[in-house]
DNA sequence: CTCCCGATAT
DNA sequence: ATATCAGGAG
């Protein structure tokens, strides 16, 4: 059993080799306020960022703020946002958001994780997104690359993702959360991925226990 | 735990 | 054909 001083030295270690390989990752959740991210984060649900960014582009002409969403038919919404799939579900999720955000909030997005979780499809890791981003609150991305990685890395057991935030979160300090937790994303996305990890091009693959397994 | 769900890589 | 993609709710 590998000790939490020897972990955090791993971690160390693959931050300072990661850190300087993804600086322009030009594959991101395009936004202009923290509405757009938070909508954005929402659609982005099983689906790449890609995908998310053809739809806003088009969405957030039409729709400027949560008054117009609130408006909208949820049926033409859903039409709207079609391609990112799980459609119905996530229209009605920003449909919802949106209202209690003209209703609560002042058409504002709130700043704290206990008002962010409270909003209807709003979970940790979108709200930890929208956090860090627009409000520079240190949190710990758990999406399905860092939950991939961190497992691969051995540095969490757990398959929860509020446990493996929380495993992940006592690695390193606070203000290195944010960028770890993004740099795990984009390098679970770029050679450690899911189907064929690219062992070959992976810098820390000295680093990693699954090599050994 | 299951369901939601379209698009792409393998 | 099947697994997977910046998850969350019931």
């Amino acid at each position: 059993m590998e000790s939490l001083k020897k972990k955090k030295q791993r971690a160390e270690k693959i931050f300072e080799i990661l850190d300087p390989l993804y600086t322009t990752e030009k594959t991101a959740l395009k936004y202009s306020t923290p509405f757009e991210l938070l909508v954005s984060t929402i659609l982005s649900a099983q689906c790449t960022d890609e995908r998310v960014n053809q739809v806003t582009k088009v969405l957030f002409k039409k729709y400027k703020g949560p008054e117009d969403f609130v408006k909208a038919p949820i049926s033409e919404l859903e039409e709207d946002i079609r391609p990112t799939g799980f459609f119905r579900n996530k229209a009605k999720s920003i449909k919802a958001c949106s209202q209690a955000l003209v209703e609560k909030y002042n058409g504002e997005v709130p700043s704290t994780m206990e008002e962010l979780i409270k909003l209807p499809g709003v979970g940790r890791k979108t709200a930890n997104c929208v956090l860090g981003a627009v409000f520079d609150v240190p949190g710990i991305v758990v999406d399905t690359h860092v939950k991939r990685l961190a497992k691969r890395l051995g540095f969490t057991d757990n398959t929860d993702p509020d446990k493996i935030e929380k495993d992940l979160e006592k690695l390193l300090p606070k203000d290195k959360w944010r960028r770890f937790s993004d740099l795990l994303i984009y390098h679970g996305r770029a050679v450690c991925k899911s189907r064929k990890p690219d062992h070959a091009h992976c810098p820390i693959f000295h680093l990693c226990p699954s090599k050994e397994i």
